[in-house]
DNA sequence: CTGAAAGCGCTTACAG
DNA sequence: CTGAAAGCGCTTACAG
């Protein structure tokens, strides 16, 4: 393939100006460039990505590290971002843990990142304290998404979870529920990722502010996908006093909820209403009500605060204050049957 | 940082064979290479795969180059890819188009990929001819998967279109139904990108086979969306004559069909049928009858066969032959009314 | 089984 | 504004 000194050669300057004038750097003469721009283009030259990166020390690359891909939000959040990096033209390398937990811990505690990227965005990724000490020995670049834990001096880009399970928690409320369900993440399995832990605490919060003690037997544990929300409402459906709303804390949840009561023959919302979280591509199709949130606004801030801090830039003001929710009022809430 | 040499004066050896002892290469004896392990480890030595790639020739990163992630298809062709490539310890480029057609250019006529993946796999990417060259021009194993192009040495990875989409018809015409109209891909749009041709192509065949001539007023165009089906089925619905059932090429087209149709207050199946083709994730969730395909299969065995050829393996035999579809009747297809 | 040395293809001070 | 030369950190023939 056509190197380096193929090019200064037909172009008859030195490697070291090929280089310069292909990076664009100010140093070189415009007639110059416009040599060595003519002499790459003729002889169809790119740069080899392995040596630029050996010899200038900055890889182009920027790690997204998602828990599932199939899941709405985390696909927008990669769709987003990899725009913002396309543009920029970083590469991004994916890392999609799937679920399994050895797939985590080799990322953080392997130094697989260490030399492969610039710049990490971990989106939903549970840390520990030692996954966050592995974080930070990367000593790069990096900002979490939707992500409970801390990791010092990286932004952290998110909703306020708590307040978004206040507004359609009080939502139900207001339509007249007493007995409202809650469908969320199970403890155990998601450690510390925090999101169905801060939903939960807003869906109590926003109960107990109108009096309402929150029943340990309507709040149920599913994993975050439809199945697992199908699932968590079958229980529900078990119960001697079944509830007349379900808050889900998310929407795919809340669409599990919707097939497993269209099954038992109950109508939505006659018989129960049923909320969710995110304002998936879906929702509006299923008539769900949600409190939307922006994926792709997190994703592309996420990308755009990784690429001002790798220019040295001050973060992005937007990422530092929670972005915002909003209530979608659609078909699947309404008062309960009169009692 | 620790570099190759640290770990070879530790381990009181040369550079080449740490280098040989880290990659498990058999030319080392195993008291050697518990040395170097043993020095490595306490080092924290991970190789710099700038230089590995610069020295080895080989990237360890193979692209994966999708339309759009947010679309169910492909996120789940990418996280099954993800999951093998991962295994192998191949790095996962991910290339969104994101419907940008420049971006299509850029990465096909750009030499973007060249010295930066050691090959590629382009999932219902559009090819013209020039773009055939331009990637056998790249001279790197590859697949496609879904794309109607063949691309010469290079394994396509599909199920077969055509009868999918007779399947999907055949069931309405079994029913009864007459009238079916089919919402599909936009000509115009989607160049090359086949999978509409060949399910418009299965739906017109079963259709003249039991003597119903196709009506082009019952087949629209759309995008192959949740927006683009309800749009079309809006459009459907204006006729003087509206069908009686709807055959969608793609199961989020389908949903978007069963949201406007709701909306219309019309029932499904009793007023219309609607079919898709997927099973999509949702796909139970709302009751959608559909010819399902596997995306996961679809990514695994890519990956698989892309894994084979950089070991200079026979492709894996299944990448041979179309991957099976099979109908899955739910809720919203039945008999049409008594006329 | 192991090592010395060349080489992979760029970028970056350093001079001029 | 430009060039000669060193260097980035590995891997790979080639010897032994």
């Amino acid at each position: 393939m056509t190197r380096i000194d193929d090019v200064a050669r037909l172009a008859g300057v030195s490697t070291a100006t090929v280089s310069r004038a292909l990076r664009g750097l100010p140093t070189v003469s415009e007639t110059t460039r416009m040599r060595v721009l003519d002499a790459a283009n003729r002889l169809g030259y790119t740069a080899s990505p392995s040596a630029s990166r050996l010899a200038g020390g900055r890889t182009g690359s920027i790690a997204v590290v998602v828990p599932r891909l199939t899941r709405w939000f985390f696909a927008t959040v990669v769709e987003a971002a990899d725009e913002a990096l396309q543009r920029a033209a970083y590469d991004l390398l994916l890392y999609n843990l799937g679920g399994r937990e050895q797939a985590r811990q080799r990322l953080l505690h392997t130094a697989a990142l260490h030399k492969r990227v610039d710049a990490v965005m971990l989106v939903a990724t549970p840390l520990h304290a030692d996954d966050v000490a592995a974080v930070t020995g990367l000593a790069m670049p990096g900002v979490t998404v939707s992500s409970g834990t801390a990791v010092p001096g990286w932004p952290s880009i998110r909703i306020d979870d708590v307040a978004a399970a206040r507004t359609a928690t009080e939502h139900l409320v207001a339509l007249g529920h007493r007995r409202i369900a809650h469908i969320s993440g199970d403890d155990a399995d998601e450690l510390a990722f925090s999101t169905h832990i801060d939903r939960r605490l807003g869906y109590r919060e926003a109960l107990r502010e109108v009096g309402i003690e929150p029943d340990p037997d309507l709040d149920v544990e599913a994993q975050f996908t439809v199945a697992g929300g199908a699932r968590a409402t079958a229980r529900l459906l078990q119960r001697d006093d079944p509830p007349t709303a379900i808050f889900a804390a998310c929407d795919e949840m809340a669409m599990g909820a919707l097939a497993t009561l269209r099954e038992a023959g109950l109508s939505v919302p006659g018989d129960i209403s049923v909320i969710g979280v995110d304002d998936h591509d879906l929702a509006g199709a299923v008539g769900l009500s949600t409190v939307a949130q922006s994926a792709a606004d997190q994703g592309r801030l996420a990308a755009d605060t990784l690429l001002r801090m790798l220019c040295d830039e001050a973060p992005d003001e937007r990422s530092q204050v929670p972005l915002p929710t909003r209530l979608i009022v659609r078909g699947s809430t309404g008062p309960p049957r009169a009692a």
